[in-house]
DNA sequence: TATAATTGATTGACCAATCAATCAACAAGA
DNA sequence: TCTTGTTGATTGATTGGTCAATCAATTATA
């Protein structure tokens, strides 16, 4: 049964009015956001008509962050990738990574959510499920696989997956919140080859640990 | 000559609001944080006494962070750490690194910072100047002095410098603004030993670059 | 006509900033 | 020593403005 013309007109309008709270939340963040410039920018006359769609602001905010966050999640494909080489996946991971915060609207959406992340632990565990959790868990059972297959040599994995994707954020946040200028000057590219290559040249097996495992 | 009584009295009680502002800045970010707040908590009796002190509001918030933060500076004396070993300056700048930011005000006072610095230009290039910004291109600095004597392999020392304090950092934001279950149980110690162990393993010169160099 | 969408006006709360009035400490003069 | 004037600190009340949320009235739709 397809949605009657109501419905599509309904839920249209209610993504109007999210897309529109996006973009305003990400600008202002949400304490500064008005229902005013908010209605202005979904492109509704009245900032009361928010009210008909959702219950207050902060009712809105949340539904902004359930519906557009998962354009944050980055592409991780379950299992299929857990046989495949270190190189491959982590490079895979780390171009994927920077690319999804490439564009305006999703770095908008990482600072906000990290600006809210700071004081609403109601934000910080919604962001960190989405995003942080989810990647350095995968991450990390990906590293004690293959740290028991005897390719990467053994370690905490919990603290080797952070020592994989802590350079690469922190590579976003010198870019995009403080304004380095050195930060301009190194591209995404060689931040994910250094980082790659210092991370896998630290996790090889040495020669006697090769041997134990043998 | 010593200050008169009533220049110590002004500057006492300056110093009184400033705490007060900087405790409650920390718990509810500069939007928030109304003047009533500011001086119950610092024990003051009226908020218009706040303007005996200070212009407005965002110049008290300018001050706590002028007068708070040098807290967060870590310890990197200049030129005498330039050339012992990468392994005892790595491990010692990691650790003061989680020391600074170990007790709750610090941790606040991060915090606010950066969930401030996302969305205030002005705040975040102070946060930088104070942090990031400084301990990175020390760093940078240090590790090209170490590829020049060809210690450490030549890469960008820029990307170095995040590849190694990025996962602290990571590490930092999923214990105290993600509240990560499995966070807690890795330790500060293991992290900054997991990150100077596959930081230098990976920096090491390998057998071809350390014969070139002869 | 009935139902839902939409508007604009209104309410009530909150808050930064101002300001006139009070207070306490001290100093000068008698 | 008492009195009076001066200063800066402090207070409480007030102002002007903003904004979320409500609601009654209006319009469009079916």
């Amino acid at each position: 049964m397809s949605p009657s013309r109501d419905e599509q007109d309904y839920e249209g309008k209610r993504q109007q009015i999210i897309d529109g709270a996006l973009s305003v939340f990400a600008r202002k963040g949400f304490e500064k956001a008005t229902n005013r410039e908010i209605a202005d920018a979904a492109r509704i006359g009245s900032p009361g008509l928010i009210y008909h769609y959702f219950n207050d602001k902060a009712d809105l905010f949340r539904q902004v962050l359930e519906e557009r966050a998962p354009a944050l999640q980055l592409v991780m494909h379950g299992d299929e990738m857990m046989d495949l080489p270190p190189r491959q996946v982590l490079t895979t991971l780390g171009n994927s990574f920077l690319a999804t915060l490439g564009g305006p609207v999703p770095i908008a959406m990482f600072k906000m959510m990290l600006g809210e992340a700071v004081r609403r632990p109601v934000v910080a565990e919604m962001f960190n499920k989405i995003g942080p959790g989810r990647g350095l868990s995968f991450l990390a059972r990906y590293l004690a696989h293959q740290m028991d297959l005897g390719v990467l040599r053994r370690t905490d994995p919990g603290a080797a997956a952070r020592c994989f994707m802590g350079p690469l954020l922190l590579f976003l946040l010198t870019q995009q919140v403080f304004v380095q200028p050195d930060a301009s000057s190194l591209s995404g590219e060689t931040m994910v080859v250094t980082a790659v290559d210092i991370f896998l040249s630290g996790m090889q097996v040495n020669e006697e640990e090769r041997e134990e495992s043998v």
